[in-house]
Order: structure tokens, then sequence, then C-alpha cells
DNA sequence: TTGACATATCGAAAAATCGTGATATTATGA
DNA sequence: TCATAATATCACGATTTTTCGATATGTCAA
């Protein structure tokens, strides 16, 4: 767990606003693998496009910001056909949290 | 409380260290105020040159270091005589950690 | 098999951060 | 008042991060 990549992937107001969106994916984003050939369970899964499209930001920028969450663990993702679906990896926050507030 | 600003502070090694050495500063600093005129309490503060000593790196970085730290509500200080003492500042450090447990 | 779409990667310019030595400021004791 | 010690601030080069457009890769449907 390396906090300190953590911490820097927390540090940009996009990636944090990615990340409290995707506490509630239905909420915040369209239906999804609507396009899919056989349904799959993408457990709140989001595509790289409708996120960029609610960041506003470019497609190459948004697309490294899913990388930098998932280097450090922040994020999981899932390939779909023509599709990734990012979603919270609720296990790395969960560590985060306990970090800081018991070491920190 | 400016979430991305404090990210940006742990975003880094030294001043993580430095948090981290404060939760315990009679452990891992020596006795401090011995030259202090006037006894006073000192709530766990530390003087910059044993947090630069401890630290490694020059003191113009360490100063700059606790002063981003305390911009953004991590640290307290208090000068005293010649010497500016800083302490750990546990409220934003409890609404941080609230932060990431709940809304993060 | 080819065209179109979704995403990833590359390359680059601008901005921010890092860490330092030099210097300024503040406070004290001789 | 002056020398000195502790800290803060400044100026700077080096490195990293940001963000983008262009391009490459992967996947599917016609």
């Amino acid at each position: 767990m390396d906090y300190i990549e953590i911490f820097k992937a927390l540090s940009n107001e996009t990636r944090l606003n990615i990340l409290c969106w995707l506490r509630e994916p239905e909420k915040n984003f369209p239906p999804q693998g609507e396009n899919l050939s056989n349904p799959i369970d993408l457990k709140g899964g989001i595509c790289v496009s409708s996120i960029q499209e609610k960041a506003g930001a470019s497609q190459s920028t948004i697309s490294n910001y899913l990388d930098i969450l998932q280097r450090c663990g922040l994020l999981l993702s899932e390939r779909h056909g023509k599709w990734t679906y990012y979603r919270r990896n609720e296990e790395t926050i969960k560590i985060l949290s306990d970090y800081i507030g018991t070491k920190l």
C-alpha cells in the first residue's frame, strides 16, 4: 500500500470527484452496458466515456486519471467488449481510512 | 476544509513522516523548551531545528514543509522566544478521517 | 475484411512542486 | 547596542505533474 501515491492521486479535484461519483454510480451516470451482447454484472462499473462526459476533460486526460487511480489501488477495472468499466476498490479505501484514523 | 491542499501536503514522504513523528513527540524528539526563560506548556510542540535534524533536509526545506502542513490545517504552531513549536492539529486530522470514511 | 467506435498510449508545452543556498527577520543575552 | 541563534522568506534550477491533440490498439458489426 503506497500511501504517497494514493495521496498524489487524491490531490486533484477531478480525480477526487470521480471517486465520489462512483460511490453512487446509478445516481451519477447513465445506465451502463446497454449495448453489450450478453448481459454481465458490471458491479457498478462505469465506462470511460460516461466518466469523461461528466468530468468534462479530454478523453486522454480521463483515461490517464483512471489509470492513476487504478495503479494506486483506488479503482478496479474490467474490460467488456469495447468498453472498460471502472469501479471503486472499497478494500483499499477501507485500508486508507484505517491508516488515517490510526497511523497518521 | 480544503481536502485537495491536505492531500497535496500528504503527498510527500518527509511531510508524512513529520506528521507521524509528532504523534509521539516525547518518543521521537529530544526534550523541548529547556532554554526557555519561563516555563510554558508546549503541548507536545517541537521546534523546527529538532524536526530538521530528524528529517535530514535543509533548514529552508523543513521550514517550508511545516508551513505547508500548517496552512492546510494539519499542524498548529506557537512561537516562544526564538523558537517556533509545531504540533499536530488533531481536530483537522479527525475531520479528514471522517471524510475518508464517509464521503470519499 | 473493413469501418467505426471505445480506450490506451505517445509526445510535448505549460504549470506546479521540490529542494537548496543565500539572505532577511526576529528574539535574546552579553 | 551588538553578536548570535532560530526561523522565515527569496530566488533559482531541476524535476514532476498537468492536460492536450494526435495516433495506436483493440473490438465488434455489417
